[in-house]
DNA sequence: GAGGTTAGTCCAAAAATTGGACTTTGTCGA
DNA sequence: TCGACAAAGTCCAATTTTTGGACTAACCTC
């Protein structure tokens, strides 16, 4: 399959994973969400070459996930801005920033805390359901194909845990 | 930056982003999650090039996010499973479908339906704080730099949210 | 008019991905 | 005993993507 049929499938997880699975896609959303705009700014924080930079920066606006706003005249000049849909993934962002700081934290702990506003506590962000506000874990979910995708072999659904 | 760099880094999204930011990895990750196990199937399902999923498994296992387990002998054969670091990542895979379900479901909703085992609702993964239990959006954090990462510009913080 | 700022574009070299054929080890049926 | 089959890969040449660095464009300030 090439890379570009993977958006026309219509997996959920397919159709994201084309706008968000790349090297750089999500460290640049994770500046965006400490407060990134610029062009400039992305690329020095992160070092990409610029001609990635750009492209992924249009991508992500052909996808409806960022905007261009205009900041200055003379000349003009734009920003990025995180759109409805792209504040949507703050949680995508904030579960693997909590993998991170699992699994990867040396010694000393990560280099960012994130603290809740309200309640003070140090969040290690966790899944709940909206209905009754329990902590879901992967066996705490059934997935119920509604229908297979055409062409893909189903799967019999097996444990994820191991016995 | 070279791309093997980033991983050396100490920021928990970019060494996360080392091992889950590619084309292929959070598929895979979802086909785990829906119980898939084995070369073939990953293969058969996700249309993917042998060789690029024989190299994502295999940075998987170093990355100790899954682990070969013995299934037959005559002749030895081995299947993936996810480690408990894997299972962690649940999460991530739960937010991006649930990101996916909601800006890409055509009209007929999503293909797969994802119900909370004990209470019966339809999931629509949400993140909560794990002390007071409230959910959180991306103005609900502080993020606090305990150290700049060295030569990274640091941000000024600003309003992620437009006004 | 020289130098600075910001947001890119352009290009050739290097790296990653692709599709398909091939390999290995051991079944099973005729 | 021979041929076909299965699973889990490896190998290779062609294609695609990424990289780093130089360059452009528009306007400012000194």
């Amino acid at each position: 399959m090439k890379w570009e049929d993977v958006s026309d499938t219509q997996c959920s997880i397919a159709r994201s994973s084309a706008v968000l699975s790349d090297r750089w896609t999500l460290l640049i959303l994770s500046d965006f969400f400490l407060g990134v705009r610029r062009f400039e700014m992305f690329q020095q924080r992160l070092g990409m070459s610029r001609t990635t930079l750009a492209n992924r920066l249009t991508r992500l606006e052909e996808h409806g996930v960022v905007r261009l706003q205009q900041y200055q005249t003379n000349p003009d000049r734009y920003e990025y801005r995180l759109t409805a849909k792209g504040l949507d993934l703050h949680p995508v962002i904030a579960t693997i920033v909590g993998w991170g700081d699992k699994h990867y934290a040396g010694e000393d702990g990560p280099p960012i805390i994130h603290q809740h506003k309200t309640c003070g506590a140090d969040i290690h962000a966790v899944l709940a359901c909206p209905e009754c506000g329990e902590t879901i874990g992967p066996s705490d979910i059934v997935a119920r194909a509604r229908e297979d995708a055409p062409g893909r072999p189903s799967v019999e659904r097996r444990p994820v845990v191991s016995a």
